[in-house]
DNA sequence: GTCAAGTGGGAAAAGGTTTTCTCATACAAT
DNA sequence: ATTGTATGAGAAAACCTTTTCCCACTTGAC
């Protein structure tokens, strides 16, 4: 309501605006057409490449148009087309490790056609993420991809049975949507394989809290690929508990690991921390493997971390993509697809660099 | 004559509409008036709160608007009132360090007001920099927010002679321009003034690349607060550069520094671990202070770091208000505008957490 | 009983664009 | 000379709201 109010002030204000500077009233078709001598309609067509006219007539309004800077209003565009070549990120990710990269893919993949991107951070508050939808799709946005920090979870709001399409990239989708997501499992074997192929045997998994789907995901192939020779460690998400972790495995008996992988990267720093400070090499003594590929942290780290990147910019321009065909009703087949990790790799493990 | 062919077209729609779903076509202002029996003029006004009509007609337009969901279409009413609620954010920030704060603040700020965020990351790069601007010119943005990474550089476009507000966040703005900073002196006196407190004399200043503007201010107010005891090293904003400054420090002969005031907390870090390796104990020995309060290292460092917060959040909610304020025509004051630091204690400096 | 003023509500224009339909001209074929 | 057919271009409707008149009716005063 308020914001109808300062809508009506600022109607009036505009007529000062007028006196004082001249800077409203940008150029419109309807120039374009008296300074070309044309209608409006013959204007359209020129522009859009659509209807009958003669080549010289049609070169020649766009070239007026040019010349005058003529710039096509959206919004006039978008209420006769009824797509406003908008869409909205919505995430509660408020840290944006993970939505900075999907975004940047977005974008990337969208600015060719003319799409811009509203970006919504919620923070689990589903009142905010209510206010933020709505306003949206009051905007007329041509689709919704929704983004978080989690693949097990939800955001905190229904956007089942909006009139616009949904895409989901990197969060849980509801049923019969189409879902991004990185293959986790994939990623895993990547990092165990590569610790075998580099000779280690004894390799353990430090990780975060079971809950997370995702954990258990790397968890399940760590197991598989590396064949049980270690115990996971199950944990947080924070270098400290890297730094604990290391600390429990070198305090048991027996032979020590001779390679770790880490949940993230966080965690791996925080095993290196703790290796060095036992004056224990890396990579020499012990290899160690990172996941999330954060630049910050991994390639901060003494030495850089190796570690699996998750592709998040390749999966963001492909919903992107995905949401702008669902808008333009080409068909979408819903359901969930698994993008492939990349492994990155710098110093922590030995072996060469990829050689791309 | 009139009323029944609108009625007819109307009842045509619902019918298409029936048919297909009920997915498509939104509910317009057309149907709330035909459901309640009114003109679309009554209905307009009735919803908006203007215009003359009774109480009662007036509670019962809204109530069955709100029963059937109706929801204004924003871009017919920015077609007419050339506003659209909508601003735009400009950044060539790609890592988000920046960027994610202010965003955050604007949108905190501006969601009240029915205005989306459109998010557009320019890598530096001036074509992809000028699409954006004409997307969303095109969109009809009500006003600009130019944001990057450094205080000194500008934004690879020109966005001076725009027929929008345009409002510079943490980037520099033309002449004339409203700009939105941090006051890094202050910042730079409220660490250095805290480790004086905490009795520390001998404070060495370890910081970034000088030709940084902030470098210069934060060190032309070490120089000032601390009197000039320890000199400046000028380095990189990295962690194996703070690092290394330590083993310049302490390869020099006499008295060692007995507190750090870092240009960063990646310095801070790195200058945090080299201490350690040379078993000095943080803070008990040497206390230590960063500058940005970027959590991710600084929440992570052991122990972790006492820094300086630009408050970039609470930047960015005033660079929305003032742009909104500069779109509906309200006058505002040309110029920098400089926003103070706040210090955030944690454990490397000793002393106390802040009361509030 | 007429007039003025007040009240409740509607018709229509405006905003910028695209699209469909119609019209006018020219030219070829009958 | 008449019909037929391209061809080029314009008029008008449509998208959805808001706002500016304007009309019809009631009431009270003279």
């Amino acid at each position: 309501m308020e914001v109808v109010k300062a809508f009506l002030k600022s109607l009036q204000k505009e007529e000062a605006l007028n006196l004082t500077g001249g800077k409203r009233g940008r150029i419109t078709i309807h120039e374009v057409a008296s300074a070309a001598g044309v209608s409006i309609s013959t204007a359209s067509k020129a522009l859009n490449d659509t209807g009958r006219m003669g080549a010289e007539t049609r070169e020649r309004i766009k070239r007026i148009a040019g010349e005058i800077g003529y710039r096509p209003n959206a919004l006039a565009r978008g209420l006769l087309s009824k797509r406003s070549f908008t869409v909205g990120l919505l995430t509660n990710d408020t840290y944006g490790r993970f939505t900075l990269p999907v975004m940047a893919g977005i974008s990337d993949a969208l600015v060719d056609h003319g799409v811009s991107v509203f970006l919504c951070a919620i923070e689990d508050d589903p009142a905010l993420a209510q206010t933020h939808v709505d306003a949206m799709l009051d905007k007329q946005v041509d689709g919704i991809i929704a983004t978080g920090k989690r693949l097990d979870r939800r955001l905190p709001v229904d956007l089942s049975n909006l009139h616009v399409p949904v895409v989901y990239a990197f969060t849980e989708g509801t049923q019969d949507s189409v879902t991004f997501r990185s293959d986790d499992e994939q990623g895993a074997r990547l990092a165990v394989e590569w610790l075998l192929k580099a000779g280690r045997r004894r390799i353990a998994h430090i990780t975060g809290p079971e809950e997370f789907f995702s954990v258990r995901e790397r968890a399940g192939a760590y197991h598989q690929v590396a064949g049980h020779r270690e115990p996971v460690l199950y944990g947080v998400w924070s270098e400290s508990w890297g730094h604990e972790a290391i600390g429990q495995l070198w305090k048991r008996s027996g032979e020590k690991p001779d390679a770790l992988f880490c949940g993230n990267d966080q965690i791996a720093r925080g095993a290196v921390d703790a290796l060095r400070e036992r004056g224990i090499k890396v990579p020499q003594d012990v290899s160690v493997i990172g996941f999330d590929n954060w630049e910050i942290v991994a390639a901060q780290t003494r030495p850089p971390l190796t570690t699996v990147d998750m592709e998040l910019k390749e999966l963001g321009r492909q919903a992107g993509l995905t949401v702008l065909a669902l808008a333009e009703g080409r068909p979408v087949e819903p359901g969930v697809r698994k993008l492939p990790c990349r492994l990155i790799v710098r110093q922590s493990c030995g072996g060469n660099a990829p050689k791309e």
